[in-house]
DNA sequence: TTGGATTTGTTATACTATAACGTTTAGGCT
DNA sequence: AGCCTAAACGTTATAGTATAACAAATCCAA
């Protein structure tokens, strides 16, 4: 997998672009629809690599010109939640697009307290860790969340 | 260290003068004051094992007969998370009760979905491996917090 | 005992999220 | 094609969570 922390300077269309092909191939290989609403705000939320509040989704819907409440956003994070295609990250009540949607999974992040970029990793160690102590426990594991903060390799070089 | 899930039936009058009698300690070892206000919200959140939601510790408040407002149970809520004393759940919007605050960490917790209960975790292994993918990451890890979520070994034997 | 820092009171408001109900739309079915 | 129904969306209202800003009280050390 590629590095969870893009460089700041990156072509991030492609990222943008990217991201909203595999979610329309996604939700067409399982039979969802990805409206126009759902499609945007996964945009919007694609615009950066930081997470991104529900009421700035809302700010941008309107200032395209729509009409929206927040309970057009809610409802469209819902859904891309449900279809794993965006990440909640719980300390910033905030949401984040996902790089690998095709294989549902748990949310675990680095989270950068300098420029707020929120790394993905694929922790298979970690998983497995949580998985052993909850088994130990008599403890039986739905899902994780995981929130590391700290300093993203960037913000570090640059400090 | 005990099982973080203690039984539905226990003398919780114990865990709560325990985790009293240590925060008055704690606080008098670091020379900070463990207030009436705060310690009386200390008390409220370890009335049970379920993270409690600040507007129900201000209830409590109100129930006490005390003329309280949302920056009370704040600014409490801020001192005794600061003091390790509890932990803030992150998913829940709630805090509980931590029952090793001399030893500053992080939260680490399994959640059971059908009673509430957060048994915190002391896992250095989890550490470790969330360590070790920051460090091959190049990320300078500062905190985590882990929210798993699941049923509790009570819970299941009572399916 | 008094000066300054900490804590608390008070009012107002910002931010986050959902309930409830009505309307529209998409898409399968005959 | 036209109908039916389930899904999606619009709309209004409100619930739930958290903080800003400033004033008053309290503590405690010099």
């Amino acid at each position: 997998m590629a590095s969870p922390f893009p460089r700041k300077v990156h072509d991030h269309q492609t990222c943008i672009k990217k991201a909203l092909d595999d979610a329309d191939t996604l939700c067409r290989n399982r039979g969802v629809r990805l409206t126009p609403v759902r499609r945007r705000v996964l945009e919007i939320i694609w615009h950066q690599h930081k997470p991104t509040g529900a009421y700035h989704i809302l700010d941008t819907l309107r200032a395209d010109g729509q009409k929206a409440e927040p309970p057009t956003v809610y409802r469209a994070l819902e859904f891309l939640l449900q279809n794993g295609l965006v990440h909640r990250i719980q300390s910033l009540n905030a949401f984040v697009g996902c790089r690998c949607p095709s294989e549902q999974h748990d949310g675990i992040f680095l989270i950068c307290r300098s420029c707020g970029v929120a790394g993905e990793i694929p922790s298979l160690a970690v998983n497995d860790a949580v998985t052993d102590v909850a088994e130990s426990n008599g403890f039986s594991l739905s899902s994780i969340s995981l929130e590391a903060v700290g300093e993203c390799p960037e913000c570090l070089r640059n400090a």
